[in-house]
Parts: C-alpha cells; sequence; structure tokens
DNA sequence: TTCTTGAATATTGTTGACAATCGACATCCG
DNA sequence: CGGATGTCGATTGTCAACAATATTCAAGAA
C-alpha cells in the first residue's frame, strides 16, 4: 500500500499551480503593491511578455481578477486595474463592521488563552510603533491583527470574503497615508477590543468591533477628503490618479 | 452634438456582452437550475460544443465561476461544479445573519412608506402560498423577500456579496426541499421581522433578522440530516449526488 | 478655425492546433 | 494468480494566428 508523503515542495507546486494561478498571483502581487496603480491599463501583449506567458492564461487570470472586484473589463477597449471610488469604499466599511461585529461575539466565547496572548501581543507592538511614530509598521500590525482576529473567529467563508473586501479596499485612494495623530486612538480601541473579548462579553466585544470600524471608517473619509482638497489646489504636483496608461 | 439615446435593446447587448461573459451566464443558470447538479464534470469540448463556442471563452467563464465559488477547477483534471459541504453551508448561514442584522437595522432607519408597502405586500403572499401548501411558490417568494429587504438597504457591495452566497447556498445538497410543516413558522418570522422595521427600532429590527436566518439555518441543517439519513437505508432510489457525468 | 470623414494602426475577441498529462486497459513477469 | 509496467485514448494546458473592433491622426469641407 501507499504511503501518502509530499515528494518535493516544488513537485506539488507544479502539480497544483497552473499558469494561469500563477499570473493570477503575480498580478494580484503588482496591483496590492502599487506598481500598477489604479486606473492602470493592462495591455495583453504587453503583460504577457513581461510576465513570459501567453496570453491565454493572461485572459484568464484577468477574467478571476475582474470577478474578484480588483480589475475592471470593457468590452473591447481592455482591463484595467479598479479604482475605488469613495461611495463604495463607505460601503465596504459598513459591511466590514457586520462582519467583525459577529467576529467580535464569536471570540468572546470561544477564544483560547494562547490565542488572546497572541492578540494582546500585537496590540503591544502596535503601542510600541506608536511610540516610535512609525506609521508603516503600525499599518501593518493593524491589518495583521484584524485579519488574525477574523481568522481566529473560525469561519472560513467569513475569512475569505473579509481578506477579498481588505484587498479591494487597498485599491481606495491614499489609504495607507495614515496621518500621525490618528494612531493612538486607533490603538486604544484595539485595546479596547481585546480587554472586551477576553471578557467573554460577547455583545460588548461585538459591540466594540463594530463601532472600531465605524470609526476607522470616519477618519479614513474624512483624511481622503482633506488630502483630496490639499491637492486639488496645487493640482501642478500629481493628478488624483494616473492616467490610464502601463507603466513601461 | 450627439444625442445619448440607447439605439436598440440587441445593439447594447450586443456592445457590452462578449462570449465569454454570455457563457458565464448561460453556465450559472444550468449550474442554479439544477442542470448541471453538483459534483457533475464539465468536460470542454462537450460543453463549448453544446454552447456553440470555443474553448477559449468557457475556460474564461470557468474562472469567473470558479472564483464565484460555484466550481472547483483540479488542475489537470477538470472542472466540476461545487458540491456545498454542509460546514460550509453553515458557515454561510452564520455571516447571512450578520449581513441581514445589519439590513434590519438600516431599513428601521430608512425605509419608506411605499417600499414598506412594497415589502408588505410579499409577505401576505408568502402566507397566501402557506394556505395553499404551494412550497415552491413559497420557496421563490422568500428568495425575492430577502433580496429586495438587502436591495433596499441601499448598500451595493452588501448586496452583491449577499447574492453570490445565495447562489452557493442554492448548490448546498437538497435545499430546496422545504418541508410543509416549516413554512408557517418561516412566514411569521417574516411578519415579525417587517413588523420591526416599521416600528423604526433598529436593534429589533436587526435580532428580528438574524434570529430568522439563524433559525432558518437549524431548520435547514435538521431537515438536510433527516434526508441524509432517509435516503441512507434504502439507497436503491436515487444517489445522493449525481456521479460525475456530463448530461449527454 | 472647427467639425467631420476616412484610412492606418494598435488592441482585443475568438478560433484551431499542438503539447502535456491523466486514467484505463492490456500485457508481461514473478 | 497478483502486481507492476507499458501503451493507448481522452482531456486539459498552452500557444500562435486570424478576425473584429476601437483609437488615433491627418486631410478636407463648412
Amino acid at each position: 500500500m501507499d504511503v501518502k508523503v509530499d515528494p518535493h515542495p516544488t513537485i506539488t507546486l507544479l502539480q497544483t499551480s497552473s499558469l494561469t494561478s500563477v499570473v493570477q498571483g503575480e498580478l494580484e502581487r503588482m496591483i496590492l503593491s502599487g506598481e500598477l496603480a489604479p486606473g492602470a491599463k493592462l495591455t495583453e501583449v504587453a503583460l504577457a511578455a513581461r510576465l513570459g506567458v501567453s496570453r491565454g492564461p493572461l485572459r484568464e487570470a484577468f477574467r478571476m481578477l475582474d470577478e474578484a472586484g480588483l480589475v475592471r473589463t470593457e468590452k473591447n477597449r481592455g482591463v484595467f486595474v479598479r479604482d475605488i471610488p469613495i461611495d463604495e469604499a463607505i460601503e465596504i466599511f459598513d459591511l466590514r463592521a457586520a462582519m467583525d461585529e459577529l467576529v467580535g461575539r464569536r471570540l468572546a466565547e470561544m477564544i483560547t488563552a494562547p490565542q488572546l496572548k497572541e492578540v494582546r501581543a500585537l496590540v503591544d507592538q502596535m503601542e510600541q510603533a506608536v511610540k516610535l511614530k512609525n506609521a508603516y509598521h503600525y499599518h501593518l500590525l493593524n491589518l495583521k491583527f484584524h485579519d488574525r482576529l477574523v481568522e481566529l473567529a473560525g469561519n472560513r467563508k467569513l475569512t475569505a470574503i473579509y481578506r477579498k473586501l481588505i484587498k479591494e479596499l487597498s485599491l481606495f485612494r491614499r489609504l495607507n497615508l495614515a496621518d500621525g495623530w490618528l494612531m493612538p486612538i486607533s490603538a486604544n480601541e484595539h485595546r479596547q477590543i481585546v480587554k472586551a473579548i477576553a471578557s467573554g462579553d460577547a455583545p460588548a466585544a461585538g459591540q466594540a468591533m463594530f463601532d472600531h470600524v465605524i470609526e476607522s471608517k470616519e477618519r479614513t473619509i474624512k483624511n481622503n477628503l482633506r488630502m483630496r482638497q490639499a491637492t486639488s489646489a496645487p493640482e501642478a504636483t500629481a493628478p488624483l490618479h494616473a492616467p490610464e496608461r502601463v507603466v513601461k
């Protein structure tokens, strides 16, 4: 009888991943890293040559990214990196709030001691980042904190959709540029969330997470509006969204 | 200057829909109607011939349906209609509950008089269906009722994801076969939901919707377990899920 | 000048063919 | 007779060529 054994990492990799799937992953990475900016046109032949594949797998990857909401396809015109408008960003935040409320309730009921220790450590690191005024590091920890909480809630469907929403949100204009003075507030809310979860009070934990996301929404929107106004007067520096042209 | 006018329905249809998109729609219809049963293998050449297109657009449609969770792709083996396991169905119900809670709250705050009248009419029709013991009609009205409520909540992102979840849920084994005696209970809950929304009590409306979905989940799961048990002993009549073969 | 008109170019939509892989059956050897 | 091995058919993965459509730009007329 055969014994099940992973023969070799590269073997299984080749067995499971088609060109389409690696292209999909690579495009997603390029989009989320900003290498392909929102609004950019994705020309098939150019990208295919750049990635070393033919147009077939590339087009299939396009369809996946379209369904995932990361690109938009216009018939006979091409594929573009999606630019999430502020209305949609607001909708995503509201939806996220409802999902995170569920996460908070669940975790209050089922989180284990080591898991609690883990998320507390994340909050500690975030407070460190606040002290050091390291906005980028704080941003990464914030993403990880929320992602981990959702994951710990143990609903795979919810986790999958949550992550899709986060990816879409990252296409919202200038989300990344978090201003310094907001970080302490956000960090404090995180501390409150963990406390509510640890207390086992499901409604309170849900409420804390809901409120946090809503306030995070309002901070982000307000920040976004400020930046739009700031760039609208000079206008000379950089257009609000890049012209529809692929990076050469 | 040109005046904007929709020249002809068919013209705009041809302008907006590519072969890939109509194939995607048609496959989705076939899957949701049960014409392509869960577990069925979707052979490319056969389906392409049946739909009158080549394999290219068909494969692109496959990628979209895969991302949407309606089919599963195994490298070098093919594409299969997905069979939602009971665990995932439960997760979807739980997620739906959180989303519908948000819907209930929102509607309690913002529903208009004519909208309220519209949903009340739907509830009336459902009670009619209960009286007539028309389970199929009730099922359709139930779908429409919830879909309309979500739509009225005015969050397009939420609406889109909600509809995706409903489609996936319809792939859950034997969901459609609703037993007669459960309908009155469900119908009564609908009446309660509308009442809570009409009263403008957001938390109550949210709670009513949340509870309804959770109880709907438990009814469905319990019903599913009964049917699995019922068919496991005789087994002769029909296999639980169709063998992996495409309809010829 | 400004608007229209037309060809030329570039890009996407679609198709068919070739290569690679998998599953099944027959065959061979112990 | 049981198990391993080789071969064949079927199906998927990938690619390159063809057809259809949109965009650009220049030329001509109002």
